[in-house]
DNA sequence: GTGAAAGCGCTAACAT
DNA sequence: ATGTTAGCGCTTTCAC
């Protein structure tokens, strides 16, 4: 493997300058400088991490925990991170915490502190209190991507307001008899996310003097299969059946529309559905959504950690609320009489 | 940030000892190692890998680089992959070639060129011949994950003969009438990948004596919407419609379903369809598919590396075949006579 | 503008 | 069983 002493003998000069040239550092005449870059690439000389990390400090690796990474929201948002990243030349390591058997403490206790990162991006998890001490005892600068958690700053949108948004909607269009799919992810997803969402529901509910319905409560574990088959319980009971649907995410939302498909239901004449996100696959289904872009919001979260590792003036202490907006589509209309 | 040095004064021991006891070698008496344990982790003490890998020439970190990240083939390799890293102590570095504006360029001259990773799983891409021979120009050990790349070991399903035998399904059900939804990939996906499976397709109607159909020869570019739109499409033409649909994976023929419903076809009463993966989805759609495990792909792929750069004695130097298997479900029926 | 040399925090060979 | 010491391949003063 070519090291700094090659290109150093190769080029006649000092290691001291070789580097100097290569990373673009002042007083290194130019006509040398060519001739290094010239001699290295000729040589495919590139430095090792290792040891300019050893020299500098500095890792250029960021830490993504993801707590999981085959949901929408999730690779979405490692998308996002990623392209940042690339620009800075930056890498990622991935620590993914529901691969099965994937036991959380090594990655807390060994990887991560390894000292690999120069900062961490947390997706919206759900800590335990001394995990939470463990991340942040690093002393890196970290954030986290969606769910709030306490003590540590996050990017993300107004859970419960944009959850209010969503049925104040629903009611304007004229629908008193609303069910919510909701429930906690199985794979970690921040707890407070579904709670709060939850909350946005039912304020609008009360706001608009509806009483909430206990049986209309579902849980789809931010899950299509499982949201398919809630909603097709649902709807299989007798007694009167809710007009309107909101469902915590978009893949749960179309759950629902499957379900509705399954039991001979028009939508939304018979019965209007609608998520949060956006997703890939919503507009083919002619999805009404609250949109949100996981893209950005890991793009934004990535700029910080690395306005903050360069000092820069940008630094931004407080947790950002990232945009979400009403996106009409054709899953949703009144009510029929 | 406390160094092998702070443990060392702490526990009255030198640093060698120290470093010996941490990594469980010989010659350090169990008492010293309890204690040289109990103030490390009371120090939270973590040896840096940037040190240990200048030592050693080892990184514990492996390369996987995914052509997107936001496919479920890909999703699911990779938490194979981390959950045999995890166990090992590895840790993954995530290059993620299509990342909006992500450009390859960058990826394999600087990034995995950093002499940051120890061996390279790379998931189903299409390489220049440039790119290819960087990769190899490295000389860690590598394998490929999905489509067969010349000059790469790699593992995967039989493509041709998969495809050959989910024809012959169908053929065997009795259908004459045969639409195929191939066609590339976005996102770089290997191009083997397609044309073998439509060779696949392609033989088994040859061999039963079926001429094919240019016009039923639809490209879906393994996305379920396109899938959906194309399958669209073809049901409005007017003419013959096919009694069968064979798609080259679970999200296209799931496209296929949903574009049968829009237009109140029954499935498999007007129209059977099969694909190839065994998506999460596939169930819930009662989907007939071949069935693959990319997760054990993955899996395997790590143990394979971590092998060769134990110098196990399991080195397999040539690639390995996936095993895929029928897995009936009702998508899939006799046509109507 | 360039070079010499002292680390960075470990590991491993060699002493003891 | 434990300590000493020479690197690993860079970056970064400090001289020149």
């Amino acid at each position: 493997m070519t090291s700094i002493d090659d290109v150093a003998q190769a080029s006649g000069v000092s290691i001291a300058t070789v580097s100097r040239a290569l990373r673009g550092l002042p007083n290194v005449s130019e006509p040398t400088r060519q001739r290094i870059r010239g001699i290295a690439d000729q040589l495919g000389y590139v430095a090792s991490s290792n040891a300019s990390g050893l020299a500098t400090g500095r890792t250029l690796t960021m830490g993504v925990v993801a707590p999981s990474v085959s949901r929408w929201f999730y690779t979405t948002v490692i998308e996002g991170i990623d392209s940042v990243l690339r620009h800075a030349n930056y890498d990622m390591i991935l620590y993914n915490l529901a691969s099965r058997g994937g036991d959380r403490e090594r990655v807390f206790h060994r990887s991560i502190l390894r000292k690999r990162t120069d900062a961490l991006i947390a997706l919206c998890l759900d800590f335990t209190a001394d995990e939470r001490d463990q991340l942040l005892s690093i002393g890196h600068p970290m954030i986290m991507i969606g769910g709030p958690v306490r003590g540590i700053r996050h990017i993300g949108i107004d859970e419960r307001g944009v959850a209010r948004s969503a049925t104040e909607y629903l009611i304007g269009l004229g629908h008193r008899h609303i069910a919510h799919l909701g429930g906690d992810d199985d794979e970690g997803l921040n707890r407070q996310v579904p709670l709060e969402r939850r909350r946005g529901f039912l304020d609008a509910l009360r706001d608009a003097g509806i009483e909430s319905h206990d049986d209309w409560m579902l849980t789809g574990r931010f899950s299509l299969t499982a949201s398919r088959d809630v909603v097709n319980e649902l709807l299989d009971r007798p007694g009167p059946r809710p007009t309107a649907i909101f469902a915590n995410s978009d893949e749960m939302a179309i759950g629902a529309m499957l379900a509705a498909l399954d039991h001979g239901l028009s939508i939304p004449g018979d019965l209007s559905i609608m998520g949060i996100d956006n997703h890939d696959l919503s507009e083919s289904f002619g999805l009404t959504t609250m949109a949100q872009d996981p893209f950005e919001q890991g793009a934004l979260g990535a700029r910080i950690l690395l306005d903050d590792l360069n000092g820069g003036p940008l630094k931004r202490k407080t947790s950002v609320r990232a945009p979400a907006q009403l996106l009409e589509r054709t899953s949703t209309a009144p009510p029929r009489s």
